[in-house]
DNA sequence: CCTTCGATCTTGACAGCGACAAGATCGCCT
DNA sequence: AGGCGATCTTGTCGCTGTCAAGATCGAAGG
């Protein structure tokens, strides 16, 4: 066994990721992510001064890659502003239900609570995403009659709330649904349902509602 | 001083919530609250056997206190069915606002992935008060198109990311809004936006797009 | 009255944790 | 060769949750 490890960080990482979507947040050890990967209680600290600061770690790496996953299914949606916007939230959603580690130390309050000047670039980028959506899709001519800053507002609470939903079996169990993935698009597309009265309606196949 | 504390289980709750209001619920500590108390520190333990036991009876409190703000706030709102149902979101995130430490304990993790019977019915009870409203207001011919299931969940969803993002500054500061009750009232009004189209418009001094 | 019993509270102890300090080991650069 | 910074170890501290055993109180019943 080496002395140094090599790669301690991104180990420590991939390892807190697992014993997350295991166990939850609040059965994280930096001493028991330690004993895992076979260094001393203290070795963390090298990379890590503290508990918050992997966790802000695990939070960066989950907007980036979220933002990645809502790009990507943006790009998949197609030319139409309205049906990119619609993939930006349903890919959140996606993301939130594939990746739970990332999602909740994004959610934890114990992160939100952190000051961090690179953690806060992390959630603006992810706004970001969200607002250039919005943007475009008026720009389309989608609801020219509401602020732009009240349209970012409400996909910010519509995706989150609807992540954290559906993410949570004790809230989705209390809904009389047995297939999940439909209620999930059916939030979302109540979401940007107005957009049926917009210039670009949307296609009869893509409709939830009846 | 009296070697029964006499009212201990609802001393510690109601210091537990100034404990939370003021640094957060990573920052309770049983014995720091027995300290506060001037008891000894294992005197909770007669209350409550652990940690989540007390941060699940401050939840259950939050769901029952909450509920009937959103009753008394859709009562004020008179009789027309969708001013009720908005006066329920719009009451559910003035709760959350004014009563932080109950609102996170509700959505804390820790609380959230405890199964305990008698928490599950408060959640349930606060479903209900969500439900009851789509219900009344679908029966009076709000939305007859869309299932009601997927209006309680989209309620639902709207309604947790709504109080998501204005209990916290973070987020909050993230949209270029001076006023924050402003961006509440249009938050939630877009949930209800829809409801131009039904049978019972909206009243134009209560439309918050212009 | 007084005894018994359950609820409540105390004292004591233990292991696990985060955090800090001091020192050891390694790769790298000069 | 030698220094230097990054990395890792060992040791220690106080705090926490949790358990066990015992003390104190109020009430209920003989």
């Amino acid at each position: 066994m080496a002395y140094h490890h090599g790669n301690l960080r991104e180990a420590l990482i991939e390892r807190a990721a697992e014993v997350i979507a295991e166990r939850g947040i609040e059965a994280l050890s930096l001493r028991a992510l330690a004993r895992d990967l076979g260094v001393s209680h203290a070795a963390p600290s090298a990379h890590f001064p503290d508990r918050r600061a992997l966790l802000c770690a695990l939070a960066r790496e989950g907007f980036r890659r979220s933002v990645d996953t809502m790009n990507a299914g943006a790009e998949a949606a197609g030319p139409d502003p309205v049906a990119r916007y619609r993939a930006l939230g349903r890919s959140y959603v996606q993301f939130a239900r594939d990746n739970p580690s990332y999602f909740r130390a994004i959610n934890h309050p114990e992160v939100e609570a952190l000051q961090d000047d690179e953690l806060q670039e992390s959630r603006d980028a992810w706004v970001a995403t969200l607002r250039e959506g919005v943007e475009i899709a008026q720009a389309a001519g989608w609801h020219p009659e509401i602020d732009v800053e009240t349209l970012l507002a409400f996909s910010c609470a519509g995706a989150m709330g609807a992540a954290r939903l559906l993410t949570d079996s004790t809230w989705c169990s209390m809904f009389e649904v047995e297939d999940l993935d439909a209620l999930a698009d059916s939030v979302l597309d109540l979401v940007v349902h107005r957009s049926r009265t917009s210039v670009i309606p949307i296609p009869e196949d893509q409709r939830r509602v009846s």
